[in-house]
RNA sequence: GCGGGUGUGGCGGAAUUGGCAGACGCACUAGCCUUAGGAGCUAGCGCUCACGCGUGCAGGUUCAAGUCCUGUCACCCGCACCA
């Protein structure tokens, strides 16, 4: 009988959904395992192969749980509200609401032809008002308790997509999602407030199971420092406040610096001699964009105050102010003290300035590079710190400024609260309502879903208001606190709002009362396994963990983390090695390799492909590899014999591939899995036969892999009932040893013999074995015997002279 | 600049605590089978005619190094004036 993928395949997806074989069940007395791939959105373009890198990586795994006892949470949803969606409705001029939903057919129809075990039964949308009802409950929650509060200030505005940009969608100074310029746009924005939970954020990475580099990631991007922040008093009367991590070289500092940007300037203006001169750097400051601020190269400017000075708090010396774009309005309080001694940057602004550099830590030549190792230098020239090592140093200018009330220690993040507001129609509607008399006002939460009206227009607007604003039915309402007129916000959330937690909904997807009921959130909570991708780290990973933590405080989730452990993939590269796209002209698509591979080889093939973790180009020679494989599989059925045991020439063979097997789906090696399922196959065959036990286990093992043809080849055996409702195979470590082995015979390291041994031999057995071989006779003889070595199972190494 | 990672055949990639480098697969070569083959089967396949040489490069430790140590080069990813 010929190997008919495509026949099988369907035949089984369909008993697959009509009994819901792998729908989680609600038996809470189960141990559980939640797996977890990020939704995707569901682009017009259909499937990507990337896609089901990460889908059968975990559905491996999810099926291997089955197998094991577990009740597995294995979801799918669509994280539907976004741009691309809108911009294709623009174009074509249908409305997002059913490009969503053609696009969500396609998806699913994609998805079921691979054969993931999704449990379909609690598939999530964002975009259903059943489900982003309860986005915008915790939107209120968050304002409820002071997390998002509306702020006018400049903002990363991208030119193309006509919204504003979180920091983290931002990229050298581009569009994350278009690349097109972003420019600085001051507009009144809803923001949340993350940076309340950036201790919380990079504390709780010590508590999960995450990839390194996702933690060093995150841990980078919410970038904690510990530091000084320092008062200066200046020759007007007027005190500022600067930050610093290097309080030890106070003495050090020669001139500060204020960002162009900082409010004193404008209140000094009268006093400042050269306002023009300052204001014209001020102004062309302004108008560099991020990407002139991040590629041009790094030559510092900056423009000196005159006609007011500021007075070193720890030696009353009179030091110049300047203003340069190189200090950053956005991080500590907008000014710095420089020490151009000991920072790079400092020393480079002097050197162009011809300011003065005093050297205050001594170790290296401040007059070649600035010296800011802080190791082992000895503080020199700083009064009463010289002699002290930096540590002992930053520790007691610490105590004495906070003993003279003019500084105190001070903790800072790299991380800035996240613009929530978006100038667009697919999202959903923030439920705030403005009142002239109020101010903002919160929905009461029986009135949400706030549904998204709809419209036949939703372009953007130029002027940067949200389409929705023109809606003026929509948009005129009455304050819910004092009843009188007022107007709805017209921004909607951004794309990662419902992305931040959908993974509590496909806990209880059908609820209307909660987010999810308590019971189902104690039991499936925390993921245990969330596999996604690394462009997402800064992002919604952050952003989840964020608002999980917050859902914790507030006591709607039992766990202060959402995901117990976090993998990564590797991106799946095009032919030629380059990213996959349209215009490379290198897009492989998933419909065509099932159709011409079928479902179990395109899996296999992506499984097979390499490491895991790393990016591997597609290759459409390689792919017949695995399409051979299940062939050679398929042919297996033929040669079935009586017995359920294992034979004892593969006996030990089949125990190490159990276990092989059994670790490496946990350690996401796919790739030598399938090899040794491949090497087991191979040595079965050249047997001539297989025997129904080893068939049974051979087909358990890789029915996680290639989940079709297994299914078929077990009911046509004969086996009872389905593969997915039998156990997973044991191994017995004793058993996975071979009676006999062949080992090595080296002489002063060289390989000079092979030898078959018992495995117990005795040392001195081997060594004796060894010599008396031929080669390594004619190598040893008339030489010095040094040293004899044995290593049980590997090899003996006589050392002679 | 800072942080993270990777260098192994023609290619994708394997190699427990240091212990047979190149598992498995692709490509390739030869033979078989077939009316035919972008099918299948069998065998070979790191380099070198060979002694030997081989895991980016140069040293070191060791009986033994892809693996450990020191130095160095190249590439990839993230952050990017964060004081």
């Amino acid at each position: 009988m010929r190997y008919d993928y495509t026949a099988i395949e369907k035949k089984w997806q369909k008993i697959w959904d009509d009994e819901g074989t792998f729908c989680a069940t609600t038996d809470y007395s189960k141990p559980k395992f939640y797996g977890l791939v990020e939704f995707p959105y569901p682009s017009a373009q259909g499937l990507h192969v990337g896609h089901p890198r990460s889908y059968t990586a975990l559905d491996i795994v999810a099926r291997k749980k089955r197998l094991q006892g577990f009740n597995v949470l294995y979801p799918m949803g669509w994280d539907a509200f976004g741009l691309p969606t809108e911009n294709f409705a623009i174009k074509n001029h249908i409305h997002p609401e059913i490009v969503t939903k053609d696009n969500v057919a396609n998806f699913k129809k994609q998805l079921k032809s691979l054969g993931f075990s999704f449990d379909w039964s609690r598939e999530v949308n964002t975009t259903e008002p059943s489900y982003y009802k309860w986005t915008q409950w915790i939107f209120l929650q968050l304002y409820k308790n002071g997390l998002a509060y509306k702020k006018e200030m400049a903002v990363n505005w991208c030119t193309s997509c006509k919204c504003v940009l979180a920091n983290e969608e931002v990229v050298n100074g581009v569009c994350e999602r278009c690349g097109s310029e972003v420019i600085h746009k001051v507009k009144s924005q809803w923001m949340l407030k993350i940076t309340e939970y950036a201790d919380k954020l990079l504390d709780g990475l010590n508590d999960v199971n995450f990839i390194d580099r996702v933690k060093v990631q995150q841990s980078n991007w919410i970038g904690r420092s510990y530091g000084t922040q320092v008062k200066f008093n200046t020759t007007i009367g007027d005190e500022f406040e600067i930050y610093t991590t290097r309080a030890d070289t106070l003495f050090g500092v020669t001139y500060m610096v204020m960002s162009p940007e900082h409010p004193l300037i404008e209140k000094w203006a009268e006093k400042i001699e050269n306002i023009d001169e300052v204001r014209a750097y001020q102004q062309s400051a302004a108008k560099k964009s991020d990407f002139e601020r991040t590629e041009l190269a790094k030559d510092k400017t900056g423009v000196k105050l005159s006609g007011v000075k500021a007075i070193n708090p720890v030696n009353n010396t009179e030091i110049p102010i300047f203003i340069s774009d190189y200090v950053l309005i956005s991080y500590g309080t907008g000014a710095i003290m420089a020490v151009p001694g000991h920072d790079t940057r400092d020393w480079e602004f002097a050197k162009k300035f011809d300011l003065p550099i005093i050297e205050v830590v001594a170790g290296g030549d401040v007059t070649v590079e600035a010296y800011t190792d802080c190791s082992e230098g000895v503080m020199v020239n700083s009064g009463f710190l010289t002699g002290l090592s930096v540590e002992d140093a930053k520790k007691k200018i610490q105590e004495w400024l906070t003993e003279k009330g003019i500084g105190f220690v001070k903790t800072n993040f790299k991380l800035r609260d996240w613009v929530f507001s978006r100038q667009r129609y697919w999202g959903e509607p923030i439920p705030m309502v403005h009142c002239d008399k109020c101010g903002y006002v919160p929905l009461d939460e029986s009135e949400l879903p706030l549904l998204l009206p709809n419209v036949d227009s939703y372009e953007p607007t130029d002027t940067g208001e949200s389409p929705l604003a023109k809606i003026t039915d929509w948009v005129n309402t009455t304050c819910p606190k004092c009843g009188a007129p007022a107007v709805r916000e017209t921004d909607t959330m951004p794309q990662w709002a419902g992305s931040s937690w959908y993974f509590l909904r496909y806990c209880d997807p059908h609820n209307d009362k909660e987010l999810a009921s308590k019971e189902a959130l104690e039991y499936w909570g925390p993921v245990d396994w969330y596999n996604g991708g690394m462009e997402h780290t800064t992002l919604h990973l952050l952003y989840s963990r964020f608002w999980h933590k917050f859902l914790y405080d507030i006591g709607v989730v039992p766990n202060p983390e959402p995901y117990a452990k976090r993998t990564s993939h590797g991106m799946i590269l095009g032919e030629n090695g380059e990213k996959m796209s349209k215009s490379r002209g290198n897009v492989v698509n998933p419909d065509e390799i099932v159709r011409d591979y079928g479902a179990d080889t395109m899996r296999l093939y992506e499984m097979f492909i390499g490491d895991f973790e790393k990016a591997a180009p597609w290759s459409s020679a390689s792919i017949k590899g695995c399409k051979r494989f299940l062939e050679r599989v398929w042919a297996l059925a033929d040669i079935i014999t009586d017995g359920d045991d294992y034979r004892a020439e593969v006996e030990a063979e089949m125990h190490k591939a159990i276990k092989k097997v059994t670790e490496d789906i946990e350690t996401l090696k796919m790739n030598t899995a399938i090899a040794t399922l491949m090497s087991l196959i191979n040595t079965i065959t050249a047997t001539g036969k297989i025997t129904r036990g080893e068939f049974k286990t051979f087909m358990i093992l890789l029915n996680p892999f290639a989940p079709h043809i297994t299914e078929e080849l077990w009911v046509n055996a004969g086996f009872e009932g389905m593969l997915n409702g039998t156990q997973w195979p044991e191994f017995d470590e004793a058993k996975c040893v071979d009676s006999a082995v062949e080992i090595v015979v080296q002489v002063n390291g060289k390989i000079r013999a092979r030898i078959n041994v018992p495995v117990d031999i005795a040392a001195a057995d081997a060594i004796a074995l060894a010599k008396g071989d031929e080669n390594v006779a004619k190598e040893i003889d008339g030489k010095t015997i040094v040293k004899e070595l044995y290593v049980p199972k590997k090899l003996v190494n006589i050392v002679v002279r």
